[in-house]
DNA sequence: GCGGATCATTAATCCAGGTTAATCCCGCTG
DNA sequence: CAGCGGGATTAACCTGGATTAATGATCCGC
């Protein structure tokens, strides 16, 4: 249930390597053919749409998903990002539908599980529903959070926030540094999860980089170069951020 | 936070009473006599505070909880309300410390259940494992929905969306019309539930009630006098949203 | 019935962030 | 190499909602 894990290895770009969770899914536990079932998905590419039918369970091993939701006319908020050794069970409460869109936000990895596949290794394995649980946690910590900043944070706040626990979150799948690391994303991206257009994002990060709390290269690969203004910014105790939202933690 | 309503006693059907899912746990199942080990709090009550160490489940079966995070500046997010027959795990991925604030918006009764205990619950009742799945898949889409809303919404949309939310959550707990019902917040808690500020609140909702969308009486009791209209403003079909967020429903 | 709470309502003012639109920067392809 | 297209960046301007503050309603305890 613990294991930092280290068997990393720091990757650029496209690949998203193991680590994390995946390192425990490959170590003989009841996932551990994960690989065996699992389909590739090309960037962009939309698994399931927000309403349809679908009562599959979803296990990510390599890449960048992401949930969002929109409106008719366009507006899209995205609800959360789904990274490599996440689980997502998409359905809603009458067990049939769904209430997010899945799409890849890079190319991506993933095992599709039968709902009623899926109840027979939960019920096969504690060790299983245990990493179910933590990750059930973790997510409901990572949403309060949200909440709380898309409610009444400003900018800033969101924006720092999402950065760390964005790099929180990748630190714990092993690859990355502490300090630098790489998203996947458009500016655009970044204000549908923030709840931002994407001018503000970019204002908004540049006075970050103005003021040299963060160091931004090569689009949006960033680098964190004042880890306590940042936090201050984002509103959080990192350490208690980290231990809340990182399943693998403790 | 605040009061008001509170007792047991008749406005509208203000008792929370049974209905929903509470009738399910009476009826023989795993949580029939949860009402033997419950307690009363009274409004304005502190369950928990976010960060505290702690390790119980949470069911309600009277009146409404809230769940909450706020900065130190005081600014406040209400993250969900609790309402009966809804079961709260308040951990994050440490499984030791919680992530929100619970309080009682209402008076209310609830049994706390250790968490060794309610493991076992859940192993030996393969029909409360199945509510818990229902009552987390309609927290998620409830929780998505919002957080369209914060991060995209309009004032009016957010608004229309709580009331549409709330009233289909007390209509399947059995009590209260279709049309008409009894919120027991202040219009700050309606504004820290859809980070709107109080003022705003008022503003939006007299709109409504100017456009003949809704009529209020009585501080907040609400009355939906036009259910399209009221559904399109908040961006839903309801059918749809019942569906989705209705535990009991299907 | 009176003074004090707590809330709702409204108006006046302010500002954070949205919108629009121009420009720039790259990586790409013909 | 030119031309193109998708993003980042900036500036100018506008608006939805925050803030502040004043005024009412109720409900309370006395």
């Amino acid at each position: 249930m613990q294991s930092t894990c280290g068997s990393a290895k720091a990757q650029t770009g496209g690949g998203h390597g193991q680590g994390g969770l995946i390192a425990v899914y490959d170590d003989g536990g009841p996932l551990h053919n994960l690989r065996r079932n699992a389909r590739r998905v090309r960037a962009g590419h939309v698994l399931v749409q927000d309403g349809d039918e679908f009562d599959k369970v979803i296990v990510v091993i390599e890449g960048w998903l992401a949930t969002s939701k929109s409106f008719e006319d366009g507006e899209q908020q995205i609800i959360d990002f789904i990274l490599p050794g996440d689980i997502l069970d998409p359905a809603t409460a009458d067990g049939l539908t769904v209430g997010v869109t899945l799409e890849a936000v890079t190319d991506a990895l993933v095992s599709i599980i039968p709902a009623t596949a899926w109840q027979t290794m939960l019920k096969t394995s504690p060790a299983l529903e245990d990493i179910v649980g933590h990750l059930w946690a973790a997510t409901q910590a990572r949403t309060s959070e949200r909440l709380l900043r898309l409610g009444k944070g400003t900018a800033p706040m969101r924006i720092a926030f999402a950065i760390l626990e964005l790099s929180l979150r990748l630190r714990a799948l092993g690859h990355d540094t502490d300090t630098a690391f790489h998203l996947p994303l458009t500016q655009k991206a970044l204000g549908d999860y923030t709840g931002l257009s994407s001018v503000h994002v970019c204002r908004t990060m540049r006075r970050l980089v103005r003021h040299g709390v963060i160091e931004t290269s090569d689009h949006i690969d960033i680098r964190i170069v004042d880890l306590q203004a940042l936090s201050e910014i984002a509103g959080i105790d990192v350490k208690r951020l980290q231990q809340e939202i990182t399943p693998t933690a403790a």
